[in-house]
RNA sequence: GGCCCGUUCGUCUAUCGGUUAGGACGCAGGUUUUUCAUUCCUGUAAGACGGGUUCGACUCCCGUACGGGCUACCA
């Protein structure tokens, strides 16, 4: 009879003593998803909470699948994002190396103990007969049930299989995976999952190439570098029954870490998890940071390059299935931190709202300071070819917050505070203007031309009293200032912008609209 | 198909056996601003279904439905 090895609790002294270290690893196949930024940012939340360490580990052991650029990314979003990990590629620590490329030799020595204590072996079967036996048998999995077909090391002489290893043949080493037995695993966010080993595959531990499967790496790397919690996504959930037999099979359950299963990030419409293709078929930024591939079509904005904070991304995704309780929406990195529970994280999938994601955009916009904004719209500004100083930025920031959603607004919806106006709103003109008001108008430019300081305040009172000495309203006259000034209908404060030009530009704006206007 | 997870307003969620089921986004109306936006106010709308357990169930249990994930020498 196979023995049966129960979970034993895992003694809890030693978490209590243990500090938490926690890691973030992602496969560098591509641009980091919106989902995986939460992964680490929930990982993040919690390592700083407990003030444990932060990990940064790079799982790229699938050669076929590695994107060169791929890490880089994932590195700057993290940082763009304020999830600077404490240890990792390119971070430094005590457990490296951090890239699992890196640590190849590693987990062949791991898997070959394993199959010196008889707890995994080694299996010839080629990836296509495996196919085969797929496409014939409905149900097949490499199992108990089906392990005495195949050939691998329990069905071979072991003469056979040593000549094999010996001259090289290609193979894997699977785990044996006993029959009739029960794994118990504790779920931090779920509670108990029960799974019967019965049902459970010889998973691949080491590949013909060499490298070890997520499995094996992921195991071997989370007990080498200590890690205490395992944050992840739901997706792994079903193999973490497999995660505990190799923790059992290595003798590793006293220290195994405890298990968070994040739920998943869902479609803004429809059915199914968020994915890359969602992008652009909504017209939205499902990705931290923009991705510049060779080709067009691969190519894609971010929540950067589209305009978000990335405090407001981090705000709006750590609600994103999970929420402390109360009435608060908006959080600081700090309170998040001090709120931040894996027990309140949510069990069901959670749907990617982007009205929302822009709600905090403005809210984190408006509340955020004019000098800071200046900052981020000095690039978006410069681009545009505009010579730009940090005063007038920070007026601009400042007329101009309480109107946008996205970081360029400030330049495309503000474009006249940088540059003259390209064109009149027509049904203000044609509504508002008589020719009368020319008179009015050259009245106007005179003022202005020696109001001085030229302050918005003082000059609004001067304008409105000489609107009233002319025996107008001024809803005559100021809806034509503005389009004056502005172009259009919408915008800050005519004053203000007035101020914001300048007596000059405002001399000018005013002298050019009038021709506009006479010659309509 | 098999295994596993899930299910409160359209969306994100609160509630941890006793509430008129609360908040936020969105949407609608109003207010403020002689523009736009902001602000503020009001409205809108929910416990998938069926059985239990209980004095009492959104909350616990079972079933069904629906949704999702996994089922690779990918992670």
């Amino acid at each position: 009879m196979p023995s049966v090895s129960r979970t034993h609790p895992a003694s809890t002294i030693d978490y209590l003593t243990m500090s938490v270290r926690v890691r973030f690893a992602p496969s560098p196949t591509g641009a980091l998803h919106i989902g995986g930024i939460r992964t680490a940012l929930y990982n993040y939340l919690f390592a700083r909470q407990q003030g444990g360490t932060f990990i940064l580990r790079i799982e790229d052991t699938d050669q076929g699948r590695y994107v060169p650029g791929a890490e880089k990314y994932i590195i700057e979003a993290l940082q763009w994002a304020g999830l600077t990990p404490d240890e990792g590629v390119e971070f430094g620590g005590e457990f490296g190396p951090y890239r699992q490329s890196d640590r190849k030799a590693i987990y062949g020595d791991y898997a070959r103990q394993l199959v010196a204590n008889g707890k995994a072996y080694y299996a010839f079967d080629t990836p296509e007969e495996l196919e085969q036996r797929r496409a014939a048998e409905p149900n097949f999995t490499c199992n108990a049930a089906t392990r005495t077909t195949l050939t691998n090391a329990l069905t071979l002489p072991a003469a056979e299989t040593q000549r094999r290893l010996d001259a090289g043949v290609p193979g894997v080493i699977r785990l044996l995976v006993q029959p009739q037995e029960e794994i118990h695993v504790q779920d931090l966010i779920r509670g108990e999952v029960v799974f019967q080993s019965s049902e459970l595959d010889d998973k691949v531990l080491l590949k013909a190439d060499g490298m070890p499967t997520y499995h094996l790496a992921n195991i071997v790397d989370d007990h080498l570098m200590q890690i205490t919690h395992v944050i992840r996504g739901e997706e792994w959930l079903p193999s973490t029954a497999h995660h505990v037999l190799l923790y059992r099979a290595f003798g590793w359950t006293d220290t195994m870490p405890q298990f968070a299963h994040l739920p998943l990030i869902l479609k803004p419409e429809g059915n199914g998890k968020l994915s890359k293709r969602d992008g652009a078929k909504f017209g939205i930024p499902v990705f931290p940071l923009g991705w510049v591939a060779e080709k067009e079509e691969d190519s894609f904005p971010g929540f950067r390059e589209t305009g978000f904070l990335p405090q407001a991304m981090t705000n709006f995704l750590a609600l994103l299935g999970w929420h402390p309780g109360g009435d608060q929406e908006i959080f600081t990195m700090d309170e998040l931190i001090a709120a931040f529970s894996i027990e309140h994280i949510s069990k069901g999938g959670a749907r990617f709202d982007y009205d929302k994601a822009k709600w905090f955009n403005q809210k984190y916009i408006q509340a955020a300071d004019n000098a800071d904004l200046a900052r981020y719209i000095r690039p978006l500004a410069e681009a545009k070819g505009y010579k730009v100083t940090d005063a007038l930025l920070t007026q601009v920031a400042g007329l101009m917050k309480e109107r946008v959603t996205f970081l360029p607004d400030f330049v495309e919806q503000g474009y006249y505070l940088f540059e003259p106006v390209r064109n009149y709103d027509a049904e203000t003109v044609q509504k508002k203007w008589k020719p009368e008001l020319g008179p009015v108008f050259a009245a106007l430019a005179e003022l202005v031309a020696g109001f001085n300081p030229f302050e918005g305040a003082a000059l609004e009172e001067a304008v409105k009293q000489l609107i009233q000495e002319k025996g107008l309203k001024p809803g005559d006259i100021l809806p034509l200032l503005r389009i004056a000034m502005a172009g259009t209908m919408k915008g800050p404060a005519v004053f203000d912008t007035a101020a914001l030009l300048g007596r000059e530009e405002t001399a000018n704006r005013l002298k050019l609209a009038l021709a506009h206007f006479e010659a309509a």
